[in-house]
DNA sequence: TTTAATCTTGACAAATTTAGTAGGGTATTC
DNA sequence: GAATACCCTACTAAATTTGTCAAGATTAAA
């Protein structure tokens, strides 16, 4: 159960765009040279942050991306949550308003998958980009 | 980020097996009725869990499957790590001997995947199928 | 006003995974 | 030897992943 390249390679792009945050749109091109990311694809990825609402663009020259809001506001499950869908092992533990498995009662896995949800999104809903940057910060010092 | 019906029928089926446990062997079509999986697909499931060394078969008439240890001893973990792979958001924060990410020292998102990664393992190495059984009868008593 | 930078959209596609289906073979028991 | 049940392999339709590519729209700057 690894994350596909969208979730991974879309939360390195935040992280830029989260340590640009003020300073102006950056081009996608930087973005893809920073973090290794084949541009092309990037775009795509990117186009769904922007439909939801996670970002926002600048065209022309100049232009490029900017996140709409400051980096302390914006949860990594926020970005997950758009790029990989609901982070939880079974449909029936998210949020979404389909009950889906009309099994609920008597199942006997929804237990397990319950603890599980609650636990990635312990994590995932706490942890802010500006988190990320600061982490980031902090081991670079270390060196 | 939704597990496959892999883990989601595999899991289901050990509770069954857990059930069983001393009881001598269980055909897979009874679990796959009980729990309503294709037998046919379950069969696969079932070959990839007795690689693991997690159930033995007994073949011929009255034969089926059973587990080879007691359902205390047989963690959530277990069954997914043979059925899904890691369960880690990316390799790097895997146990296994890949190293694969060449930029660890650097990279802006391992430290978010090891807390998914940890936070995930907290709860799927400490719950055993013993742990499911037991919430399972308690909520059924509660009915 | 022209040019260059940049986003926007949509098409295409190879490789892999998912979620099965189908069927023949083998071992065991009654 | 008939019934039961595991065992193994092949096949497949559909979806997802992981991109690539090309044409066009928009705007800033020279
Ligand atoms: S897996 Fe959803 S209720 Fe059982
Ligand atoms: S994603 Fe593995 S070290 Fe960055």
């Amino acid at each position: 159960m690894i994350l596909s390249t969208k979730g991974r390679y879309g939360l390195k792009a935040m992280f830029e765009l989260g340590l640009q945050y003020g300073k102006g749109p950056i081009p996608l091109k930087v973005i893809a040279e920073r973090q290794t990311i084949p541009e092309n694809y990037l775009e795509q990825l990117i186009a769904i942050l922007r439909k939801a609402g996670l970002v926002k663009s600048v065209r022309g020259a100049q232009g490029g991306y900017l996140m709409l809001r400051p980096p302390e506001e914006v949860t990594v499950g926020q970005v997950l949550l758009a790029l990989e869908g609901p982070m939880a092992p079974a449909e029936c533990v998210t949020d979404s308003e389909s009950p889906k498995c009309k099994l609920a009662s008597g199942c006997v896995t929804r237990g397990v998958w319950e603890k599980i949800s609650h636990s990635i999104h312990d994590v995932i809903d706490t942890m802010t980009l500006q988190h990320m940057i600061e982490e980031q910060i902090s081991t670079i010092e270390k060196e």
